[in-house]
DNA sequence: AAACACCTTCGAGTGTACTGTAAGGCAAGA
DNA sequence: TCTTGCCTTACAGTACACTCGAAGGTGTTT
C-alpha cells in the first residue's frame, strides 16, 4: 500500500502552517518537497514528521538561521552528529536560561498581584525576604 | 539630604537601557522625566524603581501597548486597581502557558540530544513511553 | 575655543519571520 | 467553460521594538 500523498494545501492544514510559509521554508532550505508529473508539490508522512520536528526546534527558540545550519549539517551525514549535538545543547542551555529569567520576572509580577489583592482587602501583612526588594515597585 | 539626580546618560547605564530607548519610552508615555532649568532631563531613585518594574513586566512578555495601557490605568488612580490586577493576571497566565509549551519542546530536544549520544556510543536502548512518539523524528 | 552632553523633530533603517500581491500560466473536475 | 488549486519570480507590506542620523540648538567643562 503506497503512502498517502498530500498536496500543499492539505499538508499546510495538517502541520498548521500556511502554504506561504511552506514555500518560504522550502526556499530557505528547511524542507524539501517531491513533485508530480505536473511539477505540483506533494508531501508524505515522512514530511509531516520532519516539519513536526523543526517546529519543536523552533518552539525552543531556535531561529531560522540556526535551523538552516542544522539542516545543512544533517545533509552532510553522520560525521556532523557531534556538531549537531552541540548546537542542540547550546539551544537547550539558552532556552533554559530564558525560562529561568522569565520565571524570575514572573515572581515579581505575582507579588504585585498579591499586593493588589491585599490592598483591595486592606489587610497588607507581608514579611517575606523578597519583600524589601519588591516594596520598591509599589506606589 | 536631597536625592541624587541622574542625567539621561548616567541613568541609561544604571538601568541598562540606551538613551534612545529612554526617550522613546518617554514618547510612548511609559516613563516621565523631570527637567532642570535648561530643559535637561533628570531622574531620581524613584525613576530607577519604576524602570526596574517595567523591565520586570516586559520580561514576562508584556508588550509595549499593554504596558502603555497599564500606565494609563495607573495614572487614573486606585479605582483601576481591579483592572490592573486582571491585566497582570492575564499576562501571568500567558507567560506560564508559554513556558510550559517551551518546556515541552525542550523535552523533544533533550531526547534528540540523548539519541545522538546513544548513537555515538552505539548503545541505543530506550523504552520510555515517550519513545514511540519521539522515534518519529530520528532518521 | 573646543569638546561634551544634552535638547528638539522627523524620518529612515534594522532584524525576524513571515504574509501577501501581481501577473502570468497549467491541469483536473463540475 | 469556469472554478479551484496549483505553479513561478519578484517584490512590497506587516508587526514589533527599537536604533540611528540629520540638522539645528543650548549650557557646562577643560
Amino acid at each position: 500500500m503506497a503512502e498517502k500523498q498530500y498536496r500543499i494545501g492539505e499538508f499546510a492544514k495538517l502541520v498548521g502552517l500556511s502554504t506561504y510559509t511552506l514555500r518560504y521554508y522550502e526556499d530557505q532550505g528547511l524542507i524539501l518537497s517531491q513533485r508530480d508529473d505536473n511539477g505540483v508539490r506533494f508531501y508524505t508522512e515522512h514530511d509531516i514528521r520532519w516539519v513536526g520536528f523543526i517546529l519543536h526546534l523552533k518552539g525552543t527558540g531556535m531561529r531560522l538561521n540556526e535551523l538552516k545550519r542544522y539542516v545543512k549539517l544533517r545533509a552532510e551525514g553522520d560525521s556532523t552528529i557531534g556538531e549537531r549535538r552541540e548546537m542542540l545543547q547550546q539551544i537547550k542551555n539558552e532556552a533554559e536560561a530564558e525560562i529561568s529569567e522569565r520565571q524570575m520576572h514572573l515572581k515579581v509580577l505575582e507579588h504585585k498581584i498579591k499586593w493588589y489583592d491585599e490592598k483591595q482587602a486592606h489587610t497588607i501583612d507581608d514579611s517575606e525576604t523578597f519583600h524589601d526588594y519588591l516594596q520598591r515597585f509599589h506606589d
